[in-house]
DNA sequence: ACCTGAACACCGTTCAAGT
DNA sequence: ACCTGAACACCGTTCAAGT
């Protein structure tokens, strides 16, 4: 007996961060987001909510963790020439996951900071454009236009990296380096979007340009469906 | 003097639902949808946050009253058989709409009630597709995959409607009678989705194939962008 | 180092009481 | 009929205090 674990002489398994994250992953999909408070995450753990400000720096990381945990259950897509078909099952396989955690879209939209996982994942997304042959700009594009509630992840990617308004260029190589290095996709990206930075707005994304692009391709393949009915 | 509106003798233009509202959507378009509590409307209109309770039934209420004007503000498209351009169109109209409203969208996702101006402005999207010689079903799929994001509207019409639970077939009847006669083309969606309903799931709507239906379009738009290049 | 009680400034909503 | 004060059951977050 004493030998087992009993939930009565241990109640208190160390808090960490992954456990509140998940504890906090498995409230939502049982009661929804709206059971997402810092007390009720911490009821579920057996503690008081102000203890989880020791592993989460406040309700938006919290949210940003919980992001993390389900866009890590997404498997990557296999290294492929065929862009269709490898972002099809990639579709598929985000929407199977996106379906065990409905509450994750509305989240993921919400989100303004990026983690090292959405970066991961972002980065194999572009990667399955460009080893279809799609140019840089294209990918970008294409990218935006699948968005969020087709792949899993956030619209504006580089939106808040840029407008933090500190152009001196030597900070921004470094970074650029630093980028390519963990993400080379991206870091391509990156590269291009700054380099027609002078042409565009200021920010690095056309919105209108954007919008239109995704309204077309749509209204493109609509009316394929509408010629062969 | 005492002849002109002094606002320190006429501080109480008596308060409607209509005011109500347009300053929710003011304050909103102004500080945002965080700034949107019952209190601080009310604070706005020179009253205590339990006096709206006069106006709107609650919050969800206020917010379903906010996304009608500004859907209301979106212009109906005129009537053509040309179903590319005039989606086109309507498509950048109501994207000027919800850029002057940013908060909207994110509010608009989340209804789960339609108001009739929600109802016009479904049926004239539709009769887009219907005039342009589509199917009932093909109709019904482009609403889907168009979606809210691009078009301005909730993105599951008709699930509560159905998932009633009521298959009174006197009741449907009825219902499908005075919903045909105020918005003739989402009758002609609802006749067709019920008279589907036998041979899909139970609740009208299979969205795993909506989900394909759209990624398949985007996808044949983008191998089309693709192949230009 | 980690957890907590008390506190602060907020929420949505109800209801009896005022005018 | 419309507005309000007080109250209830919640929020996120801070901070000094405990172990």
């Amino acid at each position: 007996m004493a030998t087992q674990t009993d939930p009565a002489t241990t109640p208190r398994a160390p808090l960490t961060r992954e456990r509140v994250l998940q504890a906090a992953v498995d409230l939502a999909d049982e009661s929804g987001i709206d059971a997402i408070s810092m007390r009720k995450v911490g009821h579920e753990l057996g503690v008081e909510a102000m203890s989880l400000y020791n592993h989460v720096a406040n309700k938006e990381d919290l949210l940003d963790g919980m992001v993390d945990i389900v866009v890590g259950e997404i498997a990557l897509p296999p290294e492929s020439d065929d862009w269709k078909t490898t972002m099809r099952d990639q579709a598929l396989r985000a929407r199977e996951v996106l379906m065990r955690h409905q509450w994750a879209p509305r989240v993921i939209e919400t989100r303004v900071n990026f983690t090292p996982t959405m970066m991961t994942y972002m980065d194999a997304m572009i990667g399955i454009f460009l080893r279809g042959g799609f140019s840089v700009d294209l990918a970008h594009h294409a990218l935006h236009a699948l968005g969020s509630r087709v792949l899993g992840f956030v619209q504006e990617p580089f939106r808040e990296a840029d407008a933090g308004g500190d152009h001196d260029p030597e900070m921004t190589a470094a970074m650029f380096q630093q980028m390519a290095a963990a993400y080379p996709n991206i870091g391509a990206l990156m590269a291009e979007i700054s380099h027609n930075e002078d042409d565009i707005l200021g920010d690095g994304c056309d919105d209108q340009f954007e919008f239109e692009f995704a309204l077309d391709i749509m209204l493109e393949g609509l009316e394929r469906k509408h010629a062969l009915e």
